[in-house]
DNA sequence: CACAAACATATTATATAATGATACGCTAAA
DNA sequence: TTTAGCGTATCATTATATAATATGTTTGTG
C-alpha cells in the first residue's frame, strides 16, 4: 500500500489503464481546464504502444489511428518518433509497425526494480526442477494477476509460457489465494467489483461461487482451480505473505488434468509449493 | 534486412539508441531546423523510461533530471504523466519513481509480435528438460545480443535468469555463431567496429582473437565461450539460419565449468542443441 | 492495362499546449 | 533555528504539436 494517488488530472485525454483503448477513441478532444502537469502528447504516444497486444502484433498507420482514436497525422508523427527512438520496428515492405527489442529491454529494467523477483528466482528454479512442472511468480496488478516470472517445464500454450501475461485475479488460483489474505471487507468488495471474464467454458463467473471458493482457500492456505484459463489445466497456488499477513503475490504451479489428480497434488506438489512461498520473504513493494 | 532507414530527423533532441543516456545530457537544447514529423516531447518522455536499468531501479525527480539532461520542470511534468498513465509507480514515502507492471505487459505484447519466440518456445522447453541445463533464445539486436527467452534450470546470477538482457554480440557464443553466418565482408566489418566490453577479467577484447574464434565457429557450426560474461560459465550456441543461410538468432546453453568439460559438451549437449536450432525454422523477421 | 481505392508520406498556417523560470512548502540535516 | 535539498505548484510566453490538405505510392479490380 505504498502507492500514492496520482495528481488529479485536468486533461481528459488520459485514459483509464484497464479500459480497452479502442473503445475510448473519438471524444477525447473535448477540452477541460488543462492540468499543466500533464503532457498529453506523451500520453498519446503511450497509447500507440498499448495498441499492440496478442491479436495486434503489427499495425499500419491507419489501423493505429483507428485503434487509438487519434488523428491520422498525429499517429504519423508519433509513430515516426517512436520508430526513430527505437521503440517501434517498421517493416519496409508492408510499412507496418511492430514492437521492437526495446520492449524487452524495458522488461529487463523492470526486473531489476522488482526485488521480489530477484528474491524468488532461485527458489522458483529449485522448485521447478524438483516438481518437473511449470511454476510461476504471480503479482497482483490492479484487479488482475500478472505473471512476472515463468519457468515452463512442459509444453503448453504460448500465453502460458511467456511473462507479462495478465488475467483477472478472481479467476486464478494465484489471485484467489492472494485475496484470501485480505481483510474480510476488502475481500468482499473485490469479489463484488473486480472483473471476471469467461476465458473458457469452465471459467467460474458466478461471484457467489468465487466467494465460496476463496472462503475455502482462506482456511486451507492454498488455492486449486480447474481449467479457468486453459481447459484441462490445473492451477495450484500459495500466497507469499508480507509481515502483516497480507499478500500481494503468489507462487503458482500449472499442471495437466491428464497426469495429475487432487490427491497426488496434495502429496507431491502442495508441500513444496507452500515451502517455497514461505521461503520468499516479505519485502517492501506494493 | 527488412528494416528501413528511419526518416532523417531534423530535431536533434533525439538520441542514439545504444549510447548511454546520461552521457548525452545538456547540449540537447540547441535547436536546428525542426522536423515536423518528430515529436520531441514524446522522445523526452521515453528518455525517462530508459533512465532505469540494473543500477538505477528507482529514481527521484532530481536524479531523473540529472540523468536525462532535461529541465527539472520538464521531468516533473513528464514523470507525472507517466505515473498517471500507469507507466511509472511512485513510492509515496520517498517520492521516487519505479518501473511499473506496464513494462511487463509491453514485453508480453512484444512476445506475440515475435514469431520466432512462438516457434522456438516448445522446442526450447524440450531441450532444457532433456539437458537439465539453462537454455536461451538469443536474437541479434544492433551490435548486441538480446536474450528473448530464458529457461533457467540451475541457480545462476539474476542477470542470467531474466529475459531482455543485452550483451555485446562479439563477446558471446550466440553472437559469434550468428556472425559466423554473415558474408565475409560484413563479418569483418562487425569484428572491426562493433562494441566489446570487458565484463569479466576473462572477456576477450582482442579483436584479432575474436576474429580467429569466429573463423573456427564458421567451420564447426557452433560456438563455445569461457567466462565471457560470468566467470566459470561456459556458453554454447548454435545459430538459427534463415533460408539464405544467414542467421539473426541462436539457441544458447549455459553451463558451469565445474560440472562440464569440452568433451562431454560435445557428446551430450551439442547434438541436441544443433538439432533444436535446425528445428526452429526460418521466418520473416529482420 | 487502366482506373480507383487505400494508404503512406510530405507540407504549412494556426493556436494549442509544452516550456522553463520562479515561487512555495515540506523534510531532514547542521 | 537555520539552511539545504527536493518536491510541488503557478503562469506568461512562444515554441511546438496540430489538423487539414496535398502529393506520392502501392494494391487490387473491372
Amino acid at each position: 500500500m505504498i502507492k500514492e494517488t496520482p495528481y488529479a488530472a485536468g486533461n481528459q485525454d488520459q485514459i483509464s489503464n484497464t479500459a480497452p483503448i479502442h473503445l475510448i477513441a473519438k471524444n477525447t478532444m473535448t477540452k477541460t481546464k488543462q492540468n499543466t502537469l500533464f503532457v498529453s502528447t506523451l500520453a498519446k504516444g503511450l497509447r500507440l504502444l498499448r495498441a499492440f497486444d496478442e491479436t495486434h502484433t503489427e499495425l499500419s498507420l491507419t489501423k493505429l489511428a483507428e485503434m487509438t482514436g487519434l488523428e491520422k497525422s498525429a499517429v504519423q508523427r508519433l509513430a515516426n518518433t517512436l520508430h526513430l527512438e527505437g521503440m517501434l520496428d517498421k517493416d519496409a515492405e508492408t510499412r507496418r509497425y511492430r514492437p521492437s527489442h526495446a520492449w524487452l529491454r524495458l522488461a529487463y529494467a523492470y526486473y531489476w526494480s522488482d526485488a521480489l523477483v530477484a528474491r524468488a528466482m532461485p527458489k522458483l528454479i529449485d522448485l521447478s526442477r524438483h516438481l518437473g512442472e511449470t511454476v510461476n511468480l504471480a503479482e497482483l496488478s490492479g484487479q488482475e494477476i500478472i505473471y512476472a516470472a515463468r519457468l515452463p517445464c512442459k509444453r503448453t500454450t504460448f500465453a502460458a509460457s511467456v511473462p507479462g501475461r495478465t488475467v483477472p485475479a478472481l479467476s486464478t488460483s494465484a489471485g484467489q489465494c492472494i485475496l484470501a489474505t485480505f481483510p474480510e471487507e476488502e475481500r468482499a468488495a473485490a469479489i463484488r467489483d473486480w472483473l471476471v471474464h469467461a476465458q473458457t467454458p469452465r471459467t467460474t463467473i458466478d461471484r457467489a461461487e468465487i466467494s465460496r471458493q476463496i472462503g475455502i482457500v482462506a482456511e486451507t492456505g492454498h488455492a486449486i482451480t480447474h481449467g479457468q484459463m486453459i481447459l484441462s489445466e490445473l492451477g495450484i497456488a500459495c500466497a507469499i505473505r508480507g509481515p502483516d499477513g497480507r499478500a500481494w503475490s503468489a507462487v503458482h504451479c500449472s499442471v495437466s488434468e491428464h497426469s495429475w489428480d487432487i490427491a497426488r497434488i496434495h502429496e507431491e506438489i502442495l508441500p513444496w509449493l507452500q515451502d517455497t512461498a514461505n521461503a520468499i520473504q516479505p519485502l517492501l513493494r506494493p
